[in-house]
DNA sequence: TCTGAGACATGACGCACATCATACGCCGGT
DNA sequence: ACCGGCGTATGATGTGCGTCATGTCTCAGA
């Protein structure tokens, strides 16, 4: 299904740290952790590596434990989309998971030795069976993944390119961004050109003069960690609300 | 929380009917059914009105038992986006009211008289705590939404406006979809110029160009009934695969 | 140290499309 | 019969953006 990381995981994945990170791990009761953790499974995969791949048959539900994923899928056409970009804690694929389907898009990892904990269907569906925490912490992370991708359609309809690249930004600082004492807001993802004309329904060249300009008008910049938020308020209005 | 029609409800929206149309429904043992059934409640609303509106406080699921509706968001910008359309079985929101959140959208009836089934969140999430085929059918819902709104994702950013456009025509065809004696395929949902606008991320007049340039290639028409699909293949080939 | 690959950047050009304006047809109400 | 509102349609214009090409910089490997 998927690249296994040369290097042994270290030490410190073990269960009781995705407990700590999985929201949804998190809400489970002690008996249930206590069933589910010997089948529970780590793989580490290096940055650009698929999680799984379209069409994979997935036969586990995956966490993300560390770093960060997208989603991804090739139109006929050449053009590929990011459906959504997964952070810590987040469950990576439900549908193809529950529904016995193959995937319909490909995971791939986003940072260096990004994290997954694996939990095979038939145990996960045997505990929601039997758990009312587990099934209403599942049902929390599917609703919202719902809201996330409403967003994601909210931000792809928002109209012209600029606009459609401020909406994302916002969303993504909301989302995982840090503010630092300047007022300055860091998003810890790397993304390329490419991965934000992806993100925003267009092509890498005109994704590069859109962030080429933020960064003349000193709205947004890209650092190593990711794009620097240097004026959020020209942003917030650059995205008109759809951010 | 929405209008209710004046004219009593018909006679056949009974209970067994929506279980008959909701597959949630459907999927419950007979013992959950019973005790679900004095709980349920039904409300018709005529076209263009909502069933409820952004941020009004759920405390219901809320299943289509006939028609369509349609989830939508206005933005700051004047612009309107259609997150999705929702066909007869489907369950309408399921974020909002997992999570005690106010409405993240405005939902509308897109036909005459659009039925829907409401069941208080207190007893389905009661139900699902104690039945593992119910936990299981609202888990599969709500993955069919997920998958749904990547498809709709795919869509906005396959490209120009009329592979946009092409796009979801083809998806509505495959969704909700017949096909008569002589290979055409009716849509039955009336869209106005519009709705289709809001749900490809464009302007009315760009729509109106594109689906004229349609009628007079003789790949698409609008009928009372809704769009019709006069040359299917050439309809795929603009799609470019996104469909 | 040198080279090649990958990512970012810029230029030129032509088409797509948003915006604003106007016209037409249909339907419902008076 | 007439009028107004709504939806569809078309025209004109200017800007946005996709496509193709070329250049630059950085980094890793030989």
């Amino acid at each position: 299904m998927c690249v296994m990381s040369q290097n042994p995981p270290r030490p410190r994945w073990s269960f009781d740290e995705a407990v700590s990170r999985v929201p949804f791990l998190r809400a489970l009761e002690a008996g249930d952790l206590k069933r589910l953790r010997p089948y529970a499974t780590f793989r580490t995969i290096p940055r650009g590596q698929p999680v799984w791949s379209r069409d994979d048959e997935l036969s586990h539900y995956v966490f993300l434990v560390a770093g960060h994923a997208k989603l991804c899928r090739a139109c006929e056409t050449g053009r590929d989309v990011i459906l959504d970009v997964c952070a810590p804690g987040e469950l990576l694929c439900a549908s193809a998971v529950a529904n016995f389907s193959p995937a319909c898009c490909t995971c791939l990892a986003m940072d260096e030795d990004v994290t997954v904990v694996l939990l095979p269907r038939r145990d996960v569906l045997r505990m929601i069976e039997q758990s009312a925490p587990a099934a209403g912490a599942l049902l929390h992370e599917t609703s919202g993944r719902d809201m996330r991708l409403g967003r994601r359609i909210v931000e792809l309809s928002s109209g012209q390119v600029e606009r459609r690249v401020a909406a994302l930004l916002v969303r993504l600082a909301d989302q995982i961004g840090a503010t630092d004492h300047a007022g300055h807001v860091q998003i810890p993802l790397r993304l390329s050109r490419q991965d934000l004309a992806d993100l925003c329904g267009t092509t890498m060249e005109t994704t590069i003069r859109t962030m080429t300009k933020l960064a003349r008008e000193d709205i947004v910049h890209t650092g190593t960690l990711g794009p620097i938020i240097t004026n959020r308020i020209r942003l917030d209005l650059l995205a008109g609300g759809a951010g």
